[in-house]
DNA sequence: GTGGTCTAGACCACC
DNA sequence: GTGGTCTAGACCACC
């Protein structure tokens, strides 16, 4: 299911994390969902087991999910949540592409001419 | 003039050529202007004289710089590219930031309004 | 296998670029031929494995060969290519020793009389 | 008179014997001739006088020139002495010549080939 | 002063 | 095992 193309941009545990905030905004993930076991997706994404345990953990701790003993760990049933990462995650895309093209002098008009042209370019395709 | 935070998602070399290229694309470089000599910028980046070397040699094959020996290294006077370089950084900024929102699962509109939410509210700053 | 006598005329890693064209020219490589390894060509050659490095990076922007992570590099499958290095090379070479000959007051007739000597005494050994 | 573009293949006082050689074998030099004095060389072509003068002991020792104390240095009168010079340096240019081209892996008709149309063509430019 | 080459060797990623 | 990056530093050529 989780599929990770990892760089070394961050740890890969952190990378995870992000993989799964991103599979929760766009709903591939819901609250309730059950994650795969950490011993399963440490084979699929062929990465040590306590790279995935350090990623359940951190998501734990940050009220994601919540691990239940002998059945594993699943995501907290909380909705505003859920749209709080996305916003969140939403908000550092858009941070960081608009200080790019600004680095690149874009000036607002440009920016947004640029979305807009890839925007309708993709639908086109 | 120059100065750059590495981090280590690509070669520290790749990176000084990307910041050279951001440069020319926002006018603080100019074809004609002498680039900073190779051990000038090593210390000033706190890196490796090779490394600088590896990153001038590379604009020289590209054609983006030309050297001359015993003068030091310069923008190569050829508007063209510049402004090929700058359409070619933009393009790849914009095609990353809009597949990134769409693995959140935003669609045209939803991309289109946040830029727009976002240069307002910096211009706004 | 590559053995090659450095003189001081031209870079090592120039050299041995050379030496590999003239392999390729003469069909002792050919297209989809692996080159020994960085590390190995360094020993046999008794030069720094960044020098052969430096060879192999340069013949990969030049096209001439292609790099796998982990497997090794390649004579690129281009025979097209592998035509135009023999000819180039036999230009310059022919180039070279017609103004050679010319600077010592031969004529036309008597370097061609020169080479058709020496072709006919080298025939005979 | 004597211009000479140094490389480093040789040490420059062999670089000057080879061209006051050449310019005997196309007779630009005759046995009789003064040669330039050492200083007023080693000037115009800014070297070391210590360069000429290892030059001009050499070719002394070869019995090319002859020094008169007061008087300069001659091309010694022997015309034998001048055709075997040249024989010489074409044997050497044609060998070198005719070792690359095989190394190309080109037979005698090849080069033989080559250097006819190096020279036809270069008659007709 | 400028850049160019080369060595020696560490450390990393990918296989 | 393979190649890729980087450092530290020597030595050279050209200006």
């Amino acid at each position: 299911m989780l599929d990770i193309d990892f760089d070394n941009s961050k740890p890969i545990y952190s990378q995870i994390i992000d993989e799964i905030k991103r599979a929760l905004a766009r709903k591939a993930l819901k609250p309730g969902d059950k994650l795969p076991s950490q011993r399963e997706l440490a084979q699929s994404l062929k990465v040590n087991p306590n790279t995935i345990q350090r990623a359940y953990r951190d998501m734990e701790l940050l009220g994601l999910v919540e691990t239940l003993r002998g059945q594993g760990t699943f995501i907290r049933k909380d909705d505003q949540l859920v749209s709080d990462i996305k916003e969140e995650m939403m908000e550092e895309i858009v941070e960081t592409f608009v200080s790019q093209m600004q680095s690149l002098g874009c000036d607002s008009k440009k920016i947004l001419r640029q979305v807009e042209e890839k925007i309708t370019s993709t639908a086109r395709q």
